[in-house]
DNA sequence: CAAACGCTCTTTTTT
DNA sequence: AGAGCGTTTG
């Protein structure tokens, strides 16, 4: 403080509390010592909003404001909260307070919103007609729930993910089942299943991940003293990326912090991403409402990148229309400009990734933790995985699999889970499946269908296996030795055995052990080492933590992959631009950068074609051969070569064999038989489309069937203007909501580079089996242009001049034509050359020299530019074959 | 009942 | 390219 002069001797008499505050700003101490009421904190990205909620905790023990256990802190994933919390004990130990504050059970309650009501709703699971050993299911054991339940209704006319993903926003939302509009399939099924689908969980003693809030908050509002006894307990809340939590959510927080008000919440509108899961930015707004008297910091300055950088950010995020405007600023160097780099291919992009992260690592000294690949979707991570270890550089993926996630584990904690919770559908299923054992399909059915009838449910049912009426012996005898296997190992647990013994050893009398042991491929190594650090990590709960088995099997069902990280290799990180949000790196790629795929646009988002449109016109032409799908590639194959060989000239000068006999039998026996001798030797799943098209082709003649095939080109062409048309309509209405989001994103990305960043886009990319063409995405032009450099990656090349295969020919011959050799590639160039320019650019060439572009063109050959050399004057050069350089 | 095979559809983000 | 599904086969 001021009236202190500097000096260590000072220093180490200065008050303990003070130490707390001396490295912050007046904002951030402003926000750290509003200690009473409710408080909003906005903080732009890199303004120090971690270091705030640290200090804030700090602040609060040191300062006695509260003691440990009544701080409830909620942030957005488990690691980010142990990291609170290690800073905050660091802070508090530097600043002389030793372990009063942090030791044992007196420790503060940090975590996720799921993970701390996790641990609440345990704490009272009885009241609300649960056991505290409740089972959590997640995305995929739900999913799982559904499908079964639709199975059961015979619901068929929709999938069962996008009903049990509406069913969660439905929750996410407080809506119950009458209320939900009825406006689609999805609604409708969604609706009708959400009571069946409630009571399957209960019957199971198990939770979905909104249970877990869901429940929460029922239960606080019916029972009046477990209420109270959370208000009083917690007499201090946070919570972080307050931009993030969903309604559920924020009416829990609001609930516990009513009486005292409390409450700190910390965020940036401009970084809510996870809209798509319920997230309601206008939480930051509602606060001010709900709270009146709540009193606003705002976190501007930014301490992490360079001007350039949050000069780039700002530009885009400005077209945004709903965002609370901010001038975000910094002291930091201006540093260099952005490259924009085109490449040829997704390989290409991540050639020129590493080809980046090599100079860099020379030129600068960088090490490999610097650096972050950040992309849109999961999938795109493997073409930079094979690129950089074919570079042999480390990397470290993440988000893409947690441990928990991975089967073994997964199949491994289905009988741990069936042992604290024997009602666990779900565990039971997995665990009776693997190993085989001989008990299938139809005698688990018979088991569950008995359970359903007794209270007890699928205990009774495995107690009394003779009862079932099962046909198979095998069956009735293993599921007798499942029982007694779980049964035994349950009675172990409850005596003084030590959990982990009973674990293991219940992991191998299944035989999951020994299946995998057996197993002599390379996988299933890692797969031991998974089990075995799974043994591990139980030790570790049950001994540092004074855990149970239950919770153990709650608390690793919320843990995600990005908990795992330990941080502390040394390697380029790969992940998503969502899993990006609060980390920061020296140098960031952003990568896939495509129309499309950043910002993503997607089929079921967008509306229906507007009505009158041509795909309209042209579904109503004539032609009504009931239910043939002229997609189905078979159809269309059949009736190709139908129509090919009609045509004399065609059969006669193919000498293949069957395509002889087919022309003959088309002759003789028509069309029909024609397909019949083209496809007779193809699989049975193709039974059924041919089945519906010799209906169609009764009766056609080779004419007739030309005409059909030509209407199945209108049925094709009328779907790809439909796809345009939907997506024209999504663009329109996207510049809502949809769209906002996408550019929040891009905007995190983008402000986690420290000092450098490179945006990057290919031209072409393999993905989901077939080559995509991909122009750049619309964030390019919302990007200040002043502010970035044009590169490419190799040559330009034209889409038109890139062969794609012919659909007019029949597959066979197209077959014939693939088989030809085809030239070698040229060889990609690999020296990055600046390629698109602007009128008023200086550029160099290697014979004119140094001159200034005039305008540019597309022409056939791609761009054109028009240059004026100092000495050589005006020049009409091709960029695909002159090779400029940009001067800057 | 389980394994093998062939076909189909895919296109996001995650507690 | 890869997972999931349904069908057929042993």
């Amino acid at each position: 403080m001021a009236y202190f002069p500097r000096g260590e001797l000072v220093a180490a008499l200065m008050n303990n509390a003070e130490h707390i505050l001396k490295d912050l700003n007046d904002k951030q101490r402003e926000a750290v010592l509003s200690v009473n009421g409710p408080l909003l904190v906005v903080a732009g990205p890199g303004s120090g909003k971690t270091r705030v909620l640290v200090a804030r905790v700090a602040w609060l023990l040191a300062d006695g404001h509260a003691r440990p256990h009544q701080i409830l802190a909620m942030t957005f994933t488990n690691k980010a909260a142990r990291e609170m919390q290690e800073r905050a004990e660091a802070l508090l130990h530097t600043a002389g307070y030793s372990t009063q504050f942090t030791a044992g059970r007196n420790r503060l309650w940090m975590g996720t919103f799921h993970s701390m009501f996790a641990r609440i709703i345990r704490m009272y699971a009885e009241r609300i007609g649960f056991t505290s050993d409740f089972s959590i299911y997640d995305q995929q054991d739900s999913e799982q729930v559904v499908k079964r339940l639709m199975k059961q209704g015979g619901i068929t006319s929709v999938k069962p993910r996008p009903v049990r993903g509406f069913i969660s926003w439905a929750k996410n939302r407080m809506l119950k089942e009458d209320q939900i509009e009825l406006r689609s399939d999805i609604q409708k099924v969604a609706a009708d299943l959400m009571g069946p689908y409630d009571k399957a969980l209960r019957e199971a003693n198990a939770m979905d991940f909104d249970d877990l809030l869901l429940k929460t908050y029922r239960m606080l509002r019916q029972h009046e003293d477990v209420l109270e006894s959370c208000q009083n307990r917690w007499t201090h809340l946070l919570i972080d990326e307050f931009q993030d939590t969903n309604t559920l959510q924020y009416r829990l927080a609001q609930m516990i912090a009513r009486n005292h008000g409390n409450i700190c919440v910390v965020g940036d509108d401009c970084q809510s991403i996870y809209a798509f899961r319920g997230a309601e930015i206008r939480n930051i707004l509602l606060f001010n409402q709900d709270f009146p008297k709540a009193k606003i910091v705002r976190l501007e300055q930014n301490y992490r990148s360079t001007q350039n950088i949050l000069k780039l950010a700002d530009s885009v995020i400005r077209h945004n229309v709903g965002r609370i405007d901010k001038t975000l600023w910094t002291s930091n160097k201006k540093g260099s400009r952005i490259p924009v780099i085109r490449a040829n291919s997704g390989e290409a992009e991540a050639d020129k990734v590493v080809d980046l992260i090599q100079d860099h690592m020379l030129a600068h000294g960088y090490r490999r933790r610097d650096f972050a690949i950040l992309y849109r979707t999961n999938r795109l991570s493997r073409q930079f995985e094979d690129a950089l270890r074919k570079a042999g550089i480390q990397y470290r993926v993440y988000g893409s699999l947690s441990f928990y996630q991975r089967k073994e584990i997964k199949d491994a904690c289905a009988y741990l889970r069936l042992l604290v919770n024997p009602r666990d559908v779900e565990s039971f299923i997995r665990a009776i499946s693997i190993p085989k054992r001989g008990v299938g399909a139809v005698s688990r059915q018979a088991v569950l269908d008995f359970a359903r009838r007794f209270e007890e449910g699928l205990p009774y049912a495995l107690f009394h296996v003779d009862e079932i009426g099962i046909r198979s012996v095998k069956a009735r005898r293993e599921l007798v030795k499942f029982c007694a296997l779980l049964d035994h190992h349950a009675e172990r647990l409850t005596q003084q055995d030590s959990t982990v013994r009973v674990v293991e050893s219940l992991l191998r009398e299944s035989g999951l052990w020994e299946e995998t042991l057996a197993d002599v491929t390379v996988a299933a190594e890692s797969r031991i080492e998974n089990l075995q650090e799974l043994l591990g990590a139980i030790e570790q709960h049950v001994s540092e933590q004074e855990g149970t088995l239950s919770s153990f099997l709650q608390q690793a069902q919320l843990a995600t992959s990005e908990d795992e990280s330990d941080g502390r290799a040394d390697s380029v990180t790969l992940m998503t631009a969502h899993a990006s949000k609060g980390l920061e790196f020296e140098v960031v790629f952003i990568c896939g950068l495509e129309k499309g795929l950043f910002p993503v646009t997607f089929g079921e988002a967008v509306q229906a074609p507007r009505s009158g449109s041509a795909s309209d016109k042209i579904a109503t032409t004539r032609l009504q051969p009931g239910e043939v799908d002229f997609e189905h590639t078979d159809v269309r194959r059949a009736l190709e070569a139908i129509a090919w060989l009609a045509d004399p000239s065609h059969a006669a000068r193919s000498k293949a064999a069957s395509v002889q006999a087919a022309a003959r039998r088309l002759a003789q026996d028509g069309p029909w038989a024609a397909v019949n001798a083209l496809l007779d030797d193809l699989g049975a799943g193709r039974k059924k489309h041919l089945r519906l098209l010799k209906d169609a082709l009764a009766g056609a003649t080779a004419d007739s069937i030309k005409e059909i095939l030509q209407h199945a080109d209108a049925v094709r062409l009328n779907q790809d203007v439909g796809r345009v048309t939907r997506a024209a309509a999504y663009l329109d209405a996207a510049d809502s909501d949809a769209c906002e989001e996408e550019r929040r994103l891009f905007y995190v990305a983008v402000t986690r580079a420290k000092s450098r960043l490179y945006l990057l886009w290919a031209h072409r990319r393999f993905y989901a089996g077939g080559v995509r063409w991909g122009d750049p995405s619309r964030f390019f032009g919302e990007l200040d242009a002043t502010l970035v450099d044009l590169h490419s990656s190799g040559p330009y090349r034209p889409r038109h001049q890139v062969r794609r295969p012919r659909t007019d020919i029949p597959a066979g011959r197209r077959a014939a034509i693939r088989q030809k050799p085809m030239p070698a590639a040229r060889q990609t160039q690999r020296v990055a050359t600046a390629e698109l320019f602007r009128a008023g650019d200086r550029v160099r060439h290697s014979i004119h020299g140094s001159g200034t572009v005039v305008r540019m063109a597309e022409t056939s050959y791609g761009p054109q530019a028009t240059v004026k050399f100092d000495k050589s004057g005006e020049k009409t050069l091709v960029l695909r074959y002159a090779r400029l350089t940009k001067l800057t």
